[in-house]
DNA sequence: GCCTCAGATGCAAATGATTTGCAAAACCAG
DNA sequence: CTGGTTTTGCAAATCATTTGCATCTGAGGC
């Protein structure tokens, strides 16, 4: 279980998701907004809230109900996932190409930075809850909060 | 880790949170929409949404800002606390007396029934992650999801 | 019991996040 | 290119939560 800043591992393009073929697929359009969308958060590789993703793009890109409505189709393509931090509305990020795998974040009360957490104890743990409680498709969400170094003291 | 139906199991009265004495305390007032919020509270021991608790009240009992502001004074005496299942506004439950536990719950995706789970795994998991990453106060939040019995197929 | 006033409440209105309606604009298959 | 479907912008609606303010009330003190 090693922390690491969020997203410091930049993906190839390669294993980034495909917007012009998923979106093909499901006969959407390849519009500005939506590829620009998709760069700003590649080149933000952390739980980015919509007001973020919006700030990031060239303010006259698109308008701001056009990024809720892209990054909803994103995350029903499942190029795009939603966090919840618990405060001042949902954050995303893009799933990798072929990632199965999911992580936790750890982030710091005090001033926002966000470390990631690759590793996930609780796999076990959703299967002993299916079992102890007949629940089927046990999911979990998880976040872990503190000082970083910086805001301590 | 054995989950149970939430609040299955009635606290005594005894185990229950002082309001009087706590207020008094604190030089705030004993008044009957205090009374009457933790009261519905102790008889719906699962986390609910402020508008639930507002329902749950004698409809001319108080109004629902009294709530909001109700819970809030309660949750920073320490007798409530905030609950986030991600969908539809924050939920909150009473901390019996003296717990220094915490649980986590487990709520169906379909029709919302919640059990809890007392066990958490993830205390050792707290401080693993502030001698990796430097962090210090580190807590989590955790939820499960899925489809109780009732719901599958 | 009555006074007094900090603390509480109701109601209206403000905020902030997200959603919806609709007409105009942008894609893209043919 | 053209036509028809999908998207977008803008305004307005929704939802959850907060704030302002005038009025009301619980509870300590007389
Ligand atoms: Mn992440
Ligand atoms: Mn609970
Ligand atoms: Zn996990
Ligand atoms: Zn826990």
């Amino acid at each position: 279980m090693k922390p690491r800043a969020s997203g410091c591992c930049h993906a190839h393009d390669a294993e980034l998701p495909d917007l012009t073929e998923k979106l093909r697929r499901n006969s959407r359009k390849i519009t500005g907004p939506r590829q620009a969308i998709l760069a700003a958060m590649r080149n933000h590789p952390r739980p980015l809230l919509i007001k973020e993703i919006h700030g990031l793009l060239g303010k006259r890109d698109c308008d701001l109900v056009t990024v809720y409505r892209s990054i909803d189709l994103l995350r029903r393509m499942g190029m795009v996932r939603r966090i919840e931090f618990g405060k001042g509305g949902s954050r995303y990020e893009l799933i990798p190409e072929g990632d199965s795998e999911h992580h936790h974040h750890l982030v710091c009360e005090a001033c926002g930075r966000v470390l990631q957490i690759d590793e996930c104890l609780l796999l076990d743990a959703e299967r002993i809850i299916e079992k102890a409680s007949g629940f089927r498709a046990v999911t979990h969400r998880l976040e872990f909060f503190g000082l970083c170094p910086d805001c301590q003291g």
